[in-house]
DNA sequence: AAATGTGTTGACATTCAACTCAACATTATG
DNA sequence: CATAATGTTGAGTTGAATGTCAACACATTT
């Protein structure tokens, strides 16, 4: 399974919207030089906040994209920094390496809470 | 409820040790002089990896300092970078901004996925 | 072919966290 | 008090992340 670059995706989705890099890159606030050299892997891929804003020009989810790099948006991070609860559950997670089912698993309990609460009312 | 800053906390569980700056800074590897700010507040907490390096040598748990300045380890950093689904329990989890006692029943439940788990062995 | 739009490249700039170094101040001990 | 041990402070350093700028190349249109 040939696995896309974070530059080759980029690309692929900035062309499929018919955008030019000066364009985008306006938008976002950066150089177009640096879209391009990012969409070459010249670059590491931006700062999170950054990918974040080139989806949101672009008008797709950073959700692939943000994965690609194993960046986390800032708002998440700070919003997990302020969170010792969420820590402690991040702990117990590195603890016990969960596979990517159990994450899974997790995340579906996590929508059942709401739901649980929603009924509880 | 007066909660004790980094520094303050650090201070004395130094002391607690009956350990120097400088010892406690030269097993850390770090400036002693840098102890020093760290205590007084001077500057911010230390890396991560440094509050857990503290934590070794002085004998104790770094979980409460860490939770303190909203750092994670590097090990956990990355090992969330590596799994997208964790990153998506993450994104998911900050979507619904939950609440201590939620988290508190994540935690929970991530204990009894592996009891669960253990049983159906 | 000239001008214009678009993309690429190399060198350099900026910012910030996380420190170090040297000098001085304070406290404890003989 | 003298000396050593310990602690404090201000200025400077270092490396990594995240870009910018200027120059050039290529492709397209007029």
């Amino acid at each position: 399974m040939e696995t896309k670059t974070f530059g080759q995706s980029l690309k692929e989705m900035r062309r499929s919207k018919d955008v030019t890099q000066r364009e985008l890159a306006a938008s976002v606030g950066v150089d177009f030089s640096y879209i391009s050299k990012i969409e070459n892997d010249r670059m590491p891929p931006p700062a999170a906040d950054t990918i974040v804003k080139i989806c949101e020009v672009l008008g797709v989810p950073p959700d692939d994209l943000l994965a690609m790099t194993g960046k986390m948006p800032t708002q998440i991070k700070e919003a997990i920094s302020e969170k010792p609860a969420a820590q402690e559950f991040l702990r117990e997670a590195q603890n016990m390496t969960l596979t990517d089912d159990e994450w899974g698993a997790l995340t579906q309990q996590l929508k059942n809470l709401r739901h649980t609460k929603e009924r509880n009312r």
